[in-house]
DNA sequence: TTATAAACGAGACGGTACGTCCTGTCTTTTA
DNA sequence: TAAAAGACAGGACGTACCGTCTCGTTTATAA
């Protein structure tokens, strides 16, 4: 893998003549995957039942991506919806109810269950965690890193705080804890969860530093 | 799975007549389950490379264990090293020691990769959690709640200190950052994480809950 | 092989002390596997099976017979019933009739279809095709031969028929057609072929020679 | 079995599109079906040693024969030479020249031996004897049957011969003594077994029924 | 317009692994 | 010391996918 794992998307490489790939098929065999992905899973996912669901000829999805694991990360990427914060105006409270509503989603939810099933796949990470930062983590990221930097600047935040640890943090404990323990995540835990560490995050010395 | 993957012998079971099962067999079979693991990961690991590797048959295989998933959990188990700590006479650098041992050794080695590779694993993580943890984990988080409490009673962490809140936000954010950043856990990177982490909770306000 | 397949029977051979061999086990044994072949036929017909069905290991059922060959060839010997004429005063009449029952009865009945599955089975009579006939095939030629004897000695036949020929011709053009068609072969179709055989040959001139 | 145990190709049928099957697979496969089925016979024969030997994937197989027992049938009645007669001007002779030449070769020949396990094999005459008839074995009665009208015609055998009845015994006896006896069929045995049959039909009285 | 080039669905190709069944041998306990 | 029970290494079974390769058809651009 190059770090650009699709062979696709693009779309100005129409070098000489010939049918073009048809859009439809594409956006059915994503559709096609991410859905086998949520019902079946990483490990029952095959190229064969995602272009059957799709209606599609096997070669027409390997014309685009090389692989299976290609062909999910893709789907996920691609067919996630975006994260939108809440603006109530008290960025803590933006941050805690965005994390409360978002581990649930993503570690139930079938779109959802797929992204974790890449993210902690440990094939797939060693592959594909640069591209999956860049193409869809460090979007996210930034999303939540903008409500830490308002906390601080709100003062809801001693100035020292490192954003980019106290979101590992967050996610990194209920995520654990999910894996760990296999309970489902619930709003309530996602919650308490983030309130803790948010509560030790705020008392952390003003002068002191967290930094890594 | 019923909690308990494999018939593999609680070994009181012997009930009538017949050829015990040869220990050597199982030895050998989960030896070559954890060197294959280790080489090839989970996806490319078979029940009939294992067979081959140990130089057995392969219903010998099945007939302890009924899919790659109960052997490769067994494997990982019956085959870690225990989880010991040093003892300075000061608990947290102890245990942040500990951390910056147990984390690079965890995402790097044979067997550490398959225990990741079993405990990130979407499918195994629903049907093994609770085993794993009964099996393995539970027995490797005492050791660190006791290097925690003995912090605690030092007075270098707060007596409102939630351990197992403090152990998930330890490893939750190593490993989170393994997954997402897919750059290997240096000890230097583990044990700066871990610093940060104990010094936001030592400097947690005594009075105040932390608790979850 | 040879010559003499199994290591059983006797009973002599009470050599040294210990435990016998069980007379009800080796009844049991060569009942289901008699019942085996039959319903089987000899393609499907395993070791494993008939342990099971006669409530026996298999290494008992090794330690008798080496093969499932040698255990089907001594099931149908050992079980088939003997072949006895009637007596009319009719030589001729009674091989006639003989033929009619026993064609039928051989295509089957379970243990006629298990000894046809033996004769016709190439492997098998490469192997025990001089065994079939000395513990088996020759006492039962023997009745078909007095009668044609009889049937000499009445005039009924020429003086110069050849039994051993007349035997194959009956035997041999009844099988064969069972055989080529698949059709079941019934007492009148024997009859009929029997009759034309026996005409045939008591047509031939007295003086001639159909020795072969 | 539906009387027509191959999906092999009327080679018509090429409803719709995909790659159409490959006739140099399905000639290696008959040809290494053959081969093994002579030098193995028809216990031994197995669907995953003809894949090899044919160098093709076993499902390559499977596609065409869904049993071992549809590719045996195929590749004997495929492969089999035709049957061909001497024309020296005496009917009689030729017939006699071709039993002698022809059953020899049928219980030696690798082909031959193929052959006879699958007429003589009591499963294989129950599911295949109607199609072995019509493709294999009535092309080759009819050159017999030609011969013996011929004799009739040229006064050799009597009007009242039953071809059907002259032909099954001729083969049968002959067959019959194989089976039994597990002797090889000399050119001499076979040649003196039709003579004696031949001389027994070319006596029979002109006006009397032979008939069945 | 008409080639031409490439994508399309369909499906066969040589392979690999699956999980099951049976082979013939070997232990172990029970009688 | 044989019997029953059952595990052993091995190997074939028939199935499911793999990723590649023809096919005959369809569809756009380029000549």
């Amino acid at each position: 893998v190059t770090g650009r794992p699709a062979a696709t998307a693009g779309g100005n490489t129409r070098s000489r003549g010939g049918r073009p790939r048809s859009a439809e098929a594409e956006q059915a065999i994503l559709q096609a995957a991410l859905e086998t992905l949520g019902s079946e899973g990483y490990g029952s996912f095959s190229i064969e039942a995602v272009a059957a669901r799709a209606g599609v000829g096997r070669p027409t999805v390997y014309r685009r991506w090389p692989s299976k694991l290609e062909l999910a990360v893709e789907a996920v990427i691609r067919l996630a919806p975006p994260l939108i914060a809440n603006d109530t105006g008290n960025p803590l409270t933006d941050l805690r109810t965005l994390i409360a509503d978002l581990l649930p989603e993503l570690t139930s939810s079938a779109g959802g269950r797929a992204l974790m099933a890449l993210v902690t796949d440990p094939e797939v990470h060693a592959q594909f965690a640069r591209y999956l930062g860049e193409h869809y983590l460090d979007s996210r990221r930034a999303v939540l890193r903008r409500l830490i930097s308002q906390a601080v600047a709100a003062g809801q935040l001693p100035p020292g705080t490192d954003p980019e640890l106290l979101i590992d943090m967050i996610l990194g404990t209920i995520t654990y804890r999910w894996l760990t323990t296999g309970m489902p995540v619930t709003r309530q835990a996602a919650g308490q969860t983030a309130d803790a560490i948010l509560a030790l995050a705020a008392a952390a010395p003003t002068d002191g530093q967290t930094a890594q």
